[in-house]
DNA sequence: GTCGATCTTCTAAACAACTAGAAGATTCTA
DNA sequence: TAGAATCTTCTAGTTGTTTAGAAGATCGAC
């Protein structure tokens, strides 16, 4: 079993996903250009193969204009990070949400904007939870 | 640039260094039965070329007993979820903890307990940041 | 119609992960 | 000491990701 055997685009598949994220459809040079500004610079033909495979594997769709193509995403970026997260729960952190967040706590940054929302969703998890 | 290029151990390696890190140091044969216990069954060769080159990486270390070797964690497993957690909330949620937490409301559960346990943690912080 | 630009498909190389056989070394036992 | 068991190293095949060149198709300009 390889590791890609997970169904998860992997890290160029997922900059490429986050490029048609924020726009689409899009034609090949014009991805090209977006992962070069990213600082992934690639042969055009590169970026062609993997939107191919992407493509293959159903993450992405396309349609021809005039002489080229246009991609644009098949999976919803909620759908992606709930599974790509979702995986790493599962794998690393044995499936236990709870453990997740408290390691979430330790190394990262939460303002006091967001601190108090997501007070506000524990209090109410916790009253639905007394029903 | 190989997306193996992140220093993330691999889907096989992070089975073995459970193995280790709930009892270690453990010989080869060990670690393959713990393995088999999982659902892993594999080869007692494609074992060691694989704690060879965890070794090498530096994940594990291993002492000669006798005629066998010792293999034990050089990487605690807190370190580990952390840097694939991490990962993740970089790669996948743009940095943004707080992206993963909602991420992980909605599709995971957490009792009653736990919740009361993250809220309070939630209160310290926010206390924390208004001084 | 031809030339050049642009797009695609086909092919393939490099590398890492995974898998395991063959062969050599060591130890244990009779 | 001879043979069996066990352990290692060496080697190599398969697959998936990333990378890109060569060659063919198409379109616009002149």
């Amino acid at each position: 079993m390889n590791r890609g055997a997970s169904g998860q685009p992997t890290e160029l598949e997922l900059r490429i996903l986050k490029v048609l994220w924020a726009e689409s459809p899009l034609p090949v040079r014009e991805i090209r250009n977006r992962l070069a500004e990213n600082g992934r610079h690639l042969a055009h033909t590169s970026v062609i193969t993997t939107l191919n495979t992407m493509f293959e594997k159903k993450f992405l769709g396309r349609k021809k204009q005039a002489n080229a193509f246009l991609f644009f995403p098949k999976v919803t970026r909620d759908a992606v990070s709930q599974r790509m997260l979702g995986d790493v729960v599962e794998r690393v952190f044995d499936g236990s949400a709870a453990s997740v967040m408290l390691s979430l706590f330790d190394c990262s940054e939460i303002d006091a904007e967001e601190a108090r929302e997501l007070r506000r969703l524990f209090n109410r998890k916790i009253k639905e939870q007394q029903e």
